[in-house]
DNA sequence: CGGGGTTGGG
């Protein structure tokens, strides 16, 4: 027989001071009449180890039990509790061999959201009689357990075999179930059978696409929901403003947007943040910072939004002022708000302030640094060229370094010149993941920042030989309802040649403005004039002229980049922000730089 | 007793 709860003396779980009203017994009390004891347990949902002392304590039902199981299935479940729990009930009888479908389920439930399969399995298949929740809370177990492809089709063809596959609370599991492991087919063939009209099953139905990195499939999945006259939620909302901000589709975010303010009435704190990251991602901080100040469910999910969102937007005092605005309103931050701010530290160089919170996280913040926070912290060190000094906190910190780390103080090498250095990651990094095109790029970067050329083409001809590509480089521009994308010396545009006319003519003007291409960025030719014309047609320049070329003088650009902005386009972007009077908003694939008057919001670090 | 969503960016 499993230990029975411990006794009601502080422990690590339960040390916290008690909050006023909590329901905890008095000795001189009066034994609680049946309605109270089902009412204490769920009113106490807050504390799960409490309640369950009050529970056997008192003479419980199995209706408490069920509402007790389900406050600890809640918030972050103990599987000890549980089986705690669970002993308590079976020796009071209460999963007997008779009708107890409602506890036998809660039970059920509870183990599938500690992801416990095995232990869910075993309750389930002891219980008398099924109903659809039953299979829905094995259903549940099985996705997060690691046993789907097992266990998922055969509980799905008893399902079926059950004909319970029509209802629409089992239809929703097993979409996200398939779609945890990203079976679409299965998905389909489930959302085929189901009640479609249901909002829920679309609702999952659009997430599993997400999940499935689908983004069109979703939204097409969106629009024939409201073709069936089906109204969104806000579960809904914040799956598409996700998509959205992932995307960068500005034009649709802002539809999408209004379509909410149509339809959903009550506030919901995972939309608005959803919301706010859109904007954000967008590369409008502005709007971002409008959403966050107008909502009134403010949590802690918020914050941590908002403070990524000026980290990446070059603004790191706003994000610690914020920081300190978090604290001041009572809530506590975790270690996402510590890696956020940490990140935007990071982003700004601000080395000293970073290495301030990080030195101080466990003893003032409370929060014990995560692998998250140390690779932070090394990037930012190596960023900064200390190289030495992150070599040596990666030698100390209690966490093995993962290549992404390597590859990021690779790339500081390269920023710094280190060579001997970057050599040494390079070769560690060619046994780990000889095939990670990264590695190659940023040792011939190395190579060709101090002017090595030979030796460049010596690591681009070894990753032709072992048939490594990078990927391609492609930006992107929203105008209206439709996006430009540019390759490198991309002519596929219909207006191609008024855009290279217009890019000529741009670099004409921030030449006599006094740009100097920066021909350290061009590795792909070893000639200097060659080089020079190499660097000219990178795709961000295409995206801008042609933006230039297509919108009203005066707007903001916002362009977007799938890999690193390179230097030299860094460098022609500001004089492009001075001769043409805009604003430019550049996303790469890290954060926003933020042009205006000639001068980027990166400060020239990034 | 039951289903779907948001932050950390690779």
């Amino acid at each position: 027989m499993p230990p029975i709860l411990p006794p009601p003396t502080p422990c690590a779980a339960d040390s916290t001071p008690r909050p006023a009203g909590d329901a905890v017994p008095h000795r001189n009390q009066k034994p609680p009449t049946h309605r109270q004891r089902c009412r204490i347990t769920t009113s106490s949902s807050s504390s799960p180890l409490s309640a369950a002392r009050v529970l056997i304590a008192n003479d419980p039902t199995p209706r408490a039990f069920s509402a007790l199981f389900k406050a600890a299935s809640s918030s972050s479940p103990s599987p000890s509790l549980g089986s705690q729990l669970h002993a308590q009930a079976v020796v009071r009888g209460f999963l007997g061999d008779g009708d107890n479908t409602i506890l036998s389920t809660a039970v059920l439930n509870f183990y599938a959201s500690c992801r416990e399969p095995d232990l869910a399995r075993r309750v389930f298949d002891r219980m008398a009689r099924r109903n659809a929740v039953t299979w829905n809370a094995l259903i549940k177990g099985n996705h997060g357990g690691g046993c789907v492809q097992e266990l998922g089709g055969a509980v799905h063809a008893q399902v079926v075999k059950s004909g319970l596959d029509k209802d629409p609370f089992v239809g929703a599991s097993l979409v996200s179930m398939y779609a945890a492991t990203g079976a679409l087919e299965d998905v389909k063939v489930v959302f085929d059978d189901v009640d479609t009209l249901d909002p829920v099953v679309w609702s999952s139905m659009i997430s599993a696409y997400i999940n499935c990195k689908e983004e069109e499939a979703a939204l097409l999945t969106f629009y024939k929901m409201l073709c069936q006259d089906i109204k969104p939620r806000q579960f809904v909302y914040s799956s598409l403003f996700a998509i959205c901000g992932s995307m960068s589709m500005l034009e649709m975010g802002r539809q999408v947007h209004a379509h909410s303010l149509k339809n959903i009435t009550d506030k919901d704190a995972a939309m608005t943040n959803a919301l706010l990251t859109m904007y954000s991602d967008c590369g409008c901080i502005d709007d971002a910072w409008r959403v966050f100040e107008s909502n009134d469910i403010v949590d802690v999910i918020s914050y941590n939004s908002m403070i990524l969102a000026l980290g990446q937007h070059a603004q790191p005092k706003e994000a610690a002022e914020l920081f300190r605005q978090m604290k001041f309103s009572g809530l506590i931050p975790d270690e996402v708000t510590l890696l956020n701010l940490l990140s935007a530290f990071n982003h700004a160089g601000l080395v000293h302030e970073g290495l301030h919170l990080f030195d101080s996280m466990l003893d003032i913040e409370g929060i014990k640094p995560t692998y998250q926070h140390y690779a932070c912290v090394i990037d930012m060190l190596a960023r900064s060229g200390e190289i030495e000094e992150s070599m040596k906190t990666i030698k100390e910190m209690p966490f093995e370094a993962e290549t992404s780390l390597w590859r990021i103080v690779l790339g500081a090498c390269s920023k710094h010149g280190d060579i001997e250095t970057g050599m040494k990651i390079a070769e560690m990094l060619f046994e780990m993941e000889p095939y990670e095109p990264t590695n190659y790029i940023l040792l011939g970067n190395i190579c060709a920042r101090l002017g090595r050329w030979v030796e460049a083409e010596k690591v681009r001809s070894l990753m032709e030989k072992r048939g490594i590509d990078g990927d391609d480089a492609f930006s992107w521009i929203e105008m209206g309802q439709t996006t430009h994308k540019f390759g490198v010396d991309d002519r596929s545009h219909p207006i191609s040649e008024e855009i290279y006319r217009n890019l000529d003519r741009l670099i004409g003007s921030i030449k006599a403005a006094g740009y100097v291409p920066d021909t350290n960025f061009a590795t792909h030719s070893t000639e200097k004039d060659r080089r020079e014309e190499s660097l000219r047609y990178h795709c961000e320049k295409l995206a801008f002229a042609f933006g230039d070329l297509a919108s009203p003088s005066g707007d903001t650009l916002r362009i977007m980049k799938n890999l690193r902005v390179c230097g030299d386009c860094h460098s022609a972007y500001k004089y492009f922000s001075l001769v043409t009077g805009r604003k430019i908003v550049l996303r790469d694939n890290h954060r926003f730089h933020h042009f205006y008057n000639g001068a980027c919001s990166c400060g020239d670090y990034w």
